[in-house]
DNA sequence: TCCTATTTGCAACTGAATTGCAATAACTGC
DNA sequence: GCAGTTATTGCAATTCAGTTGCAAATAGGA
């Protein structure tokens, strides 16, 4: 059973930390882990509330908990919430995300050649560089028109 | 007179959409053309509110018309807060983005050799390209401690 | 100068995220 | 296994950026 085995999974990424092994913990990264793409705080809720009333703050505090273990990885995303991936899963330190600009889905993209060079503002440093892709995902795409008249239209929603 | 001059070419620019050219349009365009970086709403409000009180709703709504225009830019930075860049300013199409990990400072990186080529989910289209660098501005170097034993620590706030 | 559609100002609202504090429950040592 | 300590959780209230509805003001054409 694959859910299950996220759960483990989660237990064991949590007891490693040293800290506290708690359920909040445990549900929520194990959904983060069932994802196979950056969820919000919302999503996040939905998929961890089924049984047992989880309180949203508890959500937010172990998602900032994760976070500072670098259990997960939050995303800035183009409609101002966070969105939450776990880390570890191959795509540490550099890597690039895809995000839709209909439905705001945001993913990792595993191949990312190395950034070019840029260069810098004298006395600034650079500590990490992301790369974005902006664009439609494949459940986006039917609702965008072909071409018309040589003009790319989207249809209302 | 320099800032005399940022408010003729904001309203040049401005007249040259069609619409109608409005004090607030031209003060608004005239304080993104006369900075350096990305500014936030806050930021405009208060340059923008010496001498007559401009309210905080005309300044969000100029700055969606101007991006719906195409004058001025959207960035979504890390902290949840829109930044704006007036456009034109040679940095169009495909440009890259510093993010100051330390104050958030955010301004567009001119030279941007063309993106590495990535590889997307079958049936997702790219549309825009998007890099940001993240690091330290001249400003918040500083206020972080040179090497100390191998590990780089910053001050607390 | 008058008219009309576009813009602005004001007030109330939304929704994500944060904070303070008391109640709860993991881990430690016994 | 049990009690004590301290990290976590739940709840309620708050913050803060951004949005919406509507009446008042004003830019630009007649």
């Amino acid at each position: 059973m694959k859910i299950k085995r996220h759960h483990e999974q989660a237990e064991v990424l949590i007891r490693g930390t040293g800290a506290r092994v708690t359920a909040p913990r445990i549900e929520v990264l194990a959904a983060l882990l069932a994802a196979d793409r950056a969820l919000t705080h919302q999503e996040l809720e939905q998929r961890v509330d089924r049984g047992r009333g989880m309180d949203r703050v508890t959500i937010y505090r172990v998602l900032e908990w994760l976070t500072g273990q670098e259990l997960a990885h939050r995303i800035a995303g183009d409609d101002r919430t966070w969105r939450f991936n776990a880390a570890g899963q191959g795509h540490d330190g550099e890597h690039a995300h895809f995000q839709c600009n209909a439905c705001n889905t945001v993913l990792c993209l595993e191949d990312f050649s190395p950034s070019p060079a840029i260069r810098l503002p004298k006395g600034f440093r650079s500590q990490h560089v992301e790369l974005t892709v902006r664009g439609l995902c494949a459940k986006c795409i039917p609702s965008v028109t072909p071409k018309v008249g040589g003009t790319l239209l989207r249809h209302r929603h």
